[in-house]
RNA sequence: CGAAACGUAGCUCAGUCUGGGUAGAGCACCGCUCUGAUACAGCGGGGGUCGAUGGUUCAAGUCCAUCCGUUUCGACCA
C-alpha cells in the first residue's frame, strides 16, 4: 500500500465547482497568468480582437455575460494556438444614458437647469458617475473568467480618444462627407432633448392620449374660372403646428369634391364628404376634380406670421403619395419643421422651413399671438383664434396612441433641429463591396440583415444637442455676413489657431476657445464652436483607431494590425456597432474594420419572453455563479445555437444538465485516474506508443477530435467544437475507461497497466486542452493538479499529427459497440440477465472476422464464453428489399409505387447476376438496397449497418447457471462493501450463509469470488443480520487488512 | 403597418438549401440491465396529424401560395 506522502497526485474530492472556480481566479490573480499568456507570445504573431465597449453606466446582465463568454473563448483558443491576443477593456462613457443618470443624481433636469447648474459642474458629475459601476463590471467579468485588461483600458472620454474622434471627423470633412442640415426628430420639451426612435418605443412610452382634431379652411388665391371663393379643408390633430403651416398636400390621383355652401366652395376628398354630413348640411356638389388639378394653386396663409417670407416659397398645394381618405379630408396641412413626412415633402418641393418653437416647447416671438405658450397648451387658444377668423369647420376630440418621453412623461413633439450628417449615401456601394470581405457567422447575416441594411443606408446623423460628449470640432463665424467655417482635427491645430493647448476637450472648456474671424475686416465677428456634441455611436465606431490614439501614436502598429481578426456582439448590432465600425472603416480607410464576426442571437427567459428586470423572469447571474458556477453557464451558452445566431432561452435546468452531462463526467475521468494512480504511486508519462487496442483506439479518436475541434474553432463554430468534445467525452468515459477498468486493478505494476495509465493520462491532458476555452476554470484545476504546470491556458493547442491515425481500428471498435448493443437487446428480449454467462455469440456477415482481435471485449460486455464469426450470412438471416426511390422515380414514374408495394409484400426474386425481378421490372444493384433481418427461429438481431446479424446461443446449462449465481453473489458482496463504506483496497474475511445451490456455485468458483471481492478467506456458516446474498442467503464480512 | 427569422416529441433542438418512403438526437418519464468510478452508462418502451390550409409531384417535414402564432428589427439594447 502507498501512503499519502508518496501519492503523486492530490487526492480528488467530490467537486464543489463554484468553490474551485473562486480558488482558480485567486490563483490567476496572484500569478499574473493572464499577463503571462500575452507576454509569452511573440510580438509578430498577433491576433487582433476588438472588445466592444458597453455603456459604463449600467450593470452587466445575462446578455453581456453571453457575449463575454464568446469574447473570452475565442482569444483563449487563439492564445493556445500561439497567438498574442491583447484584450483591452473599453468603456463607452458619453451619451444620453450617462446624462440621464447624472440628471437624476443631481436632481437637475433639462437644458436650462443644466446650464444654470453649470456645464462644467454637470460634466464633472457625469465623469464621476459614469464610472460608478466599473467595479461591478470588473467583479462580474472577472467572476465569469474573462481575461481582460482592466488596467490598460480605454475610455471614450479620455482626451487621447477624443482627439482621435475629432481627427476622424476632420478626415470626413476634408473628403466632403460631412454636412449640416435641419432634421425633424422626436423631441421632448420636458427633457429639452431630442429622443431616439428607440426611446419612443420603450415600454409604455407610446400610449393613448386625447388630442383635439380640427378641420380648418384655407382660402385659395382666386383663379380665373373659379365659381367663387374657394377653400380647401385640412384636418389635423396638432393645431399648434398651424402657425407654421407652409403647404397643403393632396393625393394626385384622389378625387376631390367641390361643395357649394352659402356661396362658398369647399374642397375636400370625395371619399370624406360623408364624414362632414353635419357641417355640409345643405351643401351641393358643384364638381369633382383630381388632386393633380389642384397642384401649385396658392392660398392665403391662415395665420399670417410668415406671410411675407417670400424666401420660403410656401403656401402652395403640393403632391404627396401618402395621403389617405380614411380619416380627415384627404388634404394634409404641412409644417416642414414639425413632421418627418412634412420635411421630406418640403424638401422635394423647395419649400423652406420655419421652427417657431423653442427648446422648452414654447412658441417664439415670431408667433406673436401665442409667444411664450407651451405649444400643446396653446392648442385651445389657437382653435379659438381660428374660429374667430371664421375658418374652423369642425372641432372634435381624438384618441390615438401618442409617444411620451419615457423620462419626464411629457408628450413628445416632432421638431426640426440642426444636425450634422455623414453622407453615407455617397459611399454606400463601396460599403456593400467591402462587406463581401467579411466572414460572418452565421453567414446569412452578410447579405441578409447587414447587407440589406447597408443597401438601404441613409445619411448618418452624428450630432446630439447635449453636453456630455466629444465636441463637434466646427467653429463658425457668429456673423453670417462674414461667413467662415474652421474644422479642427487635432490639439496641435487648435493650439496653432487659439494659442492654447486644451487639456480637456469637453464642454464648456472647448467652447471657451474663441477667436476673431480672420475673414471679417471689421474685426467684430468671432469664430465660435457649434454647440453640438457627437453621438456616442460615432465614438464607439472610432474605437479601432481611437483606442490607440491613432494617428497621433501607434501609427505603424495600427496600420499593420487593421482590420481586426475578430469581433463578436449580438445580432442587433448590425444596426449599431457593426454598422458604425463598418461605415467609419470604409470612409476613412477604404477597408472593412473586422475580418471575422460572430453575431450571436437573442437571449430570452425560460418562458420565451424577453429578459425583464420588472418580471424577474430569470435567475440572477450572481446566483448562478454561486450555485452552479460560471463554467457550467459558459458551456451552456457555447453549446447552444445562440452562438450560431439563433435565439435561445436560458434555463436553470439546462445549466444543471451541463453539470451532470459535462462537468461531472470530466471530473470523474480525472477522479478515476488519480484514484488508481495514487493507489499505485504511479506518475504517468505522456506517451502515444501503447499497442493495446483500447489505447490505440482512444488515441486515434483523440486525433480525430483534435482535427474536428480545431476545424470548428477556425471557422468560429463554437457550438460545433463543444459538440465534438461531448462526443469524445462519451467515448472516453463510457467505453475506454469502462472497458479498461480491470487493467488498473491488478496488484502488480505490469507493462499493460503502465500503458493504460500513460494513455489515459495523455488523453486526459489533451482533452483538457481542447476543453480549456469552454471550461477555463475546471480544466485549469484538473490540468494543474495532474501536471504541476502553471496553467492549461499557457499550454499549446494539441496537434492532431502527434497522435496515431488508425481509421480501421476506430471503425472496428465502433462496430464492436453496435454488436454489443444488439446482443444486449437480445438478452433483454430473452429475459437473460447479463450476469448469467451464455455459451456463444456469433457475428454473421461478410468480413466479420475483422472483429476477431476485439472479440474479448464483446465476450466481456455481453458475458459469453465464446465469440464466433461466420461469413455465411444466409444461414442466419433473410433479406428485405428496399427500392431506391430517388433513382427509380424518374425511370418508372407512377409505377414506382407498385415496386414499393411489391417490396413490402416480399414479392421479388434475385437473379444470379445480383439484379432483382419485381413487379415486371428488373432492378440494377444501384436501384435497391438489401436489408438484413434475422431468419425465423434464430435468436438474432441485425446491425444498423444492415450487413450482419448477431446470433445468441440461449441454451443455459447448469454450469452456466451456477456461474451466474456466483457472479450474483459477488455483486451482492460488492454492494455490501459499498454500503459499509469500505475503501476499494480493503481486504475482507467473508462469511456466507447460502442455500445449497448458492454454496455449490461459490465452491465451484471460489478463486474467482475471492479475487473479485478482495476476500482473503471465505467461511460458510450462520450469519445473523447480514446482507442479502443475491436472494440465496445472507453474507457478512470483517475487514482483514494485511 | 412594413421587413426578417422561426414554428418538428413534455422540454432543448437536428433534418428543410439539394423532395425519396416505418421522422431523429439529448433531456425528462416508465421498465430492465450493468457497476471494484458514491459519476454514470447500456438496452427497451410510451410520447409526433413535422403550426394550419391549399397546390406542384409517382412521392412533401423538405418546393410553391395563403393564413395563424412567436421573436426580432424598422437608425442610441449584449
Amino acid at each position: 500500500m502507498s501512503t499519502a506522502s508518496d501519492q503523486p497526485y492530490p487526492a480528488v474530492d467530490k467537486p464543489d465547482f463554484p468553490a474551485i472556480e473562486t480558488r482558480i481566479l485567486a490563483r490567476w490573480d496572484e500569478a499574473g497568468t493572464f499577463q503571462r499568456s500575452i507576454d509569452e507570445r511573440p510580438e509578430e504573431n498577433e491576433y487582433v480582437f476588438y472588445d466592444g465597449p458597453p455603456f459604463a453606466n449600467g450593470l452587466p446582465h445575462h446578455g453581456h455575460l453571453l457575449t463575454g463568454y464568446v469574447k473570452d473563448a475565442v482569444p483563449r483558443y487563439q492564445t493556445m494556438r500561439g497567438k498574442k491576443v491583447d484584450r483591452r477593456f473599453g468603456w463607452d462613457c458619453h451619451g444620453l444614458p450617462a446624462e440621464m443618470e447624472t440628471e437624476k443624481q443631481l436632481g437637475v433636469s433639462g437644458r436650462v437647469a443644466i446650464t444654470e447648474y453649470g456645464i462644467d459642474n454637470f460634466n464633472e458629475a457625469c465623469r464621476t458617475s459614469v464610472m460608478k459601476y466599473t467595479s461591478e463590471w470588473e467583479k462580474t467579468v472577472t467572476r465569469q473568467a474573462r481575461w481582460v485588461d482592466f488596467e490598460n483600458d480605454y475610455k471614450t472620454m479620455d482626451i487621447d480618444y477624443m482627439e482621435s474622434v475629432i481627427w476622424a471627423f476632420k478626415q470626413l470633412w476634408d473628403k466632403g462627407l460631412i454636412y449640416e442640415a435641419n432634421r425633424v426628430m422626436p423631441y421632448s420639451w420636458g427633457a429639452e432633448t431630442p429622443l431616439s426612435n428607440f426611446e419612443i418605443r420603450l415600454d409604455d412610452a407610446t400610449r393613448p392620449r386625447q388630442d383635439p382634431a380640427v378641420t380648418v379652411a384655407f382660402e385659395l388665391t382666386p383663379n380665373e374660372g373659379d365659381p367663387g371663393v374657394m377653400k380647401m379643408l385640412a384636418w389635423t390633430t396638432t393645431p399648434w403646428t398651424l402657425p407654421s403651416n407652409l403647404g397643403l398636400i393632396v393625393g394626385p390621383d384622389l378625387d376631390y369634391s367641390v361643395m357649394e355652401l352659402n356661396g362658398e366652395y369647399l374642397i375636400l376628398g370625395s371619399a370624406t364628404v360623408a364624414n362632414y354630413e353635419k357641417e355640409l348640411e345643405g351643401a351641393v356638389e358643384h364638381s369633382v376634380v383630381k388632386g393633380v388639378d389642384l397642384l401649385e394653386r396658392t392660398y392665403t396663409p391662415l395665420l399670417p406670421y410668415f406671410a411675407d417670407r417670400d424666401d420660403l416659397n410656401a403656401f402652395r398645394v403640393l403632391s404627396g403619395d401618402f395621403v389617405e381618405t380614411e380619416e380627415g379630408t384627404g388634404i394634409v396641412h404641412t409644417a416642414p419643421g414639425f413632421g418627418e413626412d412634412d420635411q421630406r415633402i418640403g424638401e422635394e418641393n423647395g419649400v423652406g422651413m420655419v421652427v417657431p418653437v423653442n427648446d422648452q416647447g414654447r412658441f417664439t416671438d415670431e408667433v406673436t399671438d401665442f409667444a411664450g405658450q407651451n405649444v400643446l397648451e396653446a392648442n385651445s387658444d389657437i382653435i379659438k383664434h381660428v374660429k374667430a377668423l371664421g375658418q374652423l369647420i369642425k372641432h372634435e376630440t381624438y384618441e390615438h396612441n401618442y409617444p411620451h418621453c419615457w423620462r419626464t412623461d411629457t408628450p413628445i413633439i416632432y421638431r426640426a433641429l440642426p444636425s450634422w450628417y455623414v453622407k453615407v449615401t455617397d459611399f454606400r456601394e463601396r460599403l456593400v463591396e467591402l462587406n463581401q470581405e467579411i466572414n460572418w457567422i452565421p453567414d446569412n447575416v452578410q447579405n441578409g440583415r447587414f447587407g440589406k441594411w447597408l443597401e438601404g443606408a441613409r445619411d448618418w446623423s452624428i450630432s446630439r444637442n447635449r453636453f456630455w460628449g466629444s465636441p463637434i470640432p466646427v467653429w463658425r463665424s457668429d456673423n453670417p455676413e462674414y461667413p467662415r467655417i474652421d474644422v479642427y482635427g487635432s490639439l496641435d491645430e487648435l493650439e496653432a489657431d487659439f494659442g492654447v493647448r486644451p487639456d480637456n476637450l469637453h464642454r464648456p472648456y472647448i467652447d471657451e476657445l474663441v477667436r476673431p474671424n480672420p475673414d471679417d475686416p471689421t474685426g467684430q465677428s468671432m469664430m465660435r464652436r457649434v454647440p453640438e456634441v457627437f453621438d456616442c455611436w460615432f465614438e464607439s465606431g472610432s474605437m479601432p483607431f481611437a483606442q490607440v490614439h491613432y494617428p497621433f501614436e501607434n501609427k505603424d502598429w495600427f496600420e499593420e494590425h487593421y482590420p481586426a481578426d475578430f469581433i463578436v456582439e449580438y445580432i442587433n448590432q448590425t444596426r449599431g456597432w457593426f454598422y458604425t465600425l463598418h461605415v467609419l472603416a470604409g470612409a476613412l480607410f477604404d477597408k472593412p474594420s473586422f475580418q471575422n464576426v460572430i453575431c450571436h442571437g437573442i437571449l430570452l427567459a425560460e418562458d420565451g419572453q424577453k429578459l425583464s428586470k420588472k418580471l424577474r423572469n430569470y435567475t440572477e447571474p450572481t446566483e448562478i455563479f454561486d450555485k452552479q458556477g460560471s463554467d457550467a453557464l459558459r458551456w451552456y451558452f457555447m453549446n447552444s445555437n445562440i452562438v450560431r445566431g439563433g435565439d435561445a432561452r436560458i434555463s436553470d435546468r439546462g445549466i444543471d444538465e451541463v453539470t451532470r452531462q459535462v462537468m461531472l463526467p470530466v471530473w470523474n475521468a480525472y477522479s478515476f485516474f488519480t484514484l488508481y494512480a495514487n493507489i499505485d504511486g504511479y506518475r504517468a508519462q505522456l506517451r502515444t506508443d501503447s499497442t493495446d487496442e483500447l489505447d490505440r483506439y482512444i488515441l486515434a479518436k483523440l486525433r480525430s477530435v483534435i482535427e474536428a475541434t480545431t476545424e470548428a474553432m477556425d471557422s468560429y463554430d463554437l457550438a460545433g467544437a463543444t459538440a465534438q468534445i461531448t462526443t469524445f467525452l462519451d467515448a472516453l468515459n463510457n467505453w475506454f475507461i469502462r472497458r479498461s477498468r480491470d487493467r488498473f486493478w491488478g496488484p502488480e505494476m505490469t507493462e499493460d497497466k503502465q500503458n493504460a495509465f500513460d494513455t489515459l493520462y495523455t488523453v486526459l491532458i489533451n482533452f483538457l486542452k481542447l476543453s480549456a476555452p469552454f471550461l477555463p476554470m475546471i480544466t485549469e484545476e484538473i490540468y494543474t493538479s495532474l501536471t504541476g504546470e502553471e496553467s492549461v491556458h499557457l499550454a499549446a493547442w494539441p496537434e492532431a499529427d502527434d497522435f496515431p491515425a488508425d481509421p480501421e481500428l476506430v471503425e472496428n471498435m465502433d462496430r464492436v459497440r453496435t454488436v454489443v448493443s444488439a446482443a444486449l437487446r437480445l438478452r433483454e428480449d430473452q429475459g437473460l440477465r447479463v450476469r448469467l454467462p451464455l455459451q456463444t455469440l456469433t457475428v454473421a456477415g461478410s468480413d466479420s472476422g475483422a472483429l476477431d482481435p476485439l472479440s474479448h471485449l464483446i465476450a466481456d460486455e455481453v458475458n459469453v464464453k465464446n465469440v464466433a464469426f461466420s461469413e455465411d450470412l444466409g444461414a442466419f438471416a433473410e433479406f428485405a428489399l428496399q427500392p431506391n426511390g430517388k433513382v427509380l422515380g424518374p425511370r418508372l414514374g407512377g409505377d414506382v409505387q407498385k415496386v414499393f408495394g411489391a417490396a413490402k409484400q416480399g414479392a421479388w426474386s434475385q437473379n444470379d447476376d445480383g439484379s432483382i425481378e419485381i413487379a415486371g421490372y428488373t432492378l440494377t444493384p444501384e436501384e435497391f438496397t438489401l436489408n438484413v433481418k434475422p431468419a425465423e427461429g434464430v435468436t438474432a438481431a441485425a446491425l444498423p449497418s444492415n450487413d450482419a446479424v448477431v446470433v445468441l446461443d440461449i441454451d443455459v446449462t447448469p454450469e452456466l447457471e451456477a456461474e451466474g449465481l456466483a457472479r450474483d453473489i459477488v455483486r451482492a458482496v460488492q454492494e455490501a462493501r459499498k454500503t459499509e463504506d469500505l475503501v476499494v483496497t480493503d481486504r475482507i474475511a467473508l462469511t456466507l450463509d447460502l442455500t445449497e445451490a448458492g454454496a455449490a456455485a461459490v465452491h465451484a468458483m471460489e478463486a474467482y469470488v475471492c479475487e473479485q471481492t478482495l476476500a482473503t478467506s471465505i467461511g460458510y456458516g450462520t450469519v445473523d443480520n447480514g446482507h442479502d446474498a443475491a436472494g440465496v442467503g445472507t453474507l457478512s464480512f470483517t475487514v482483514a487488512n494485511s
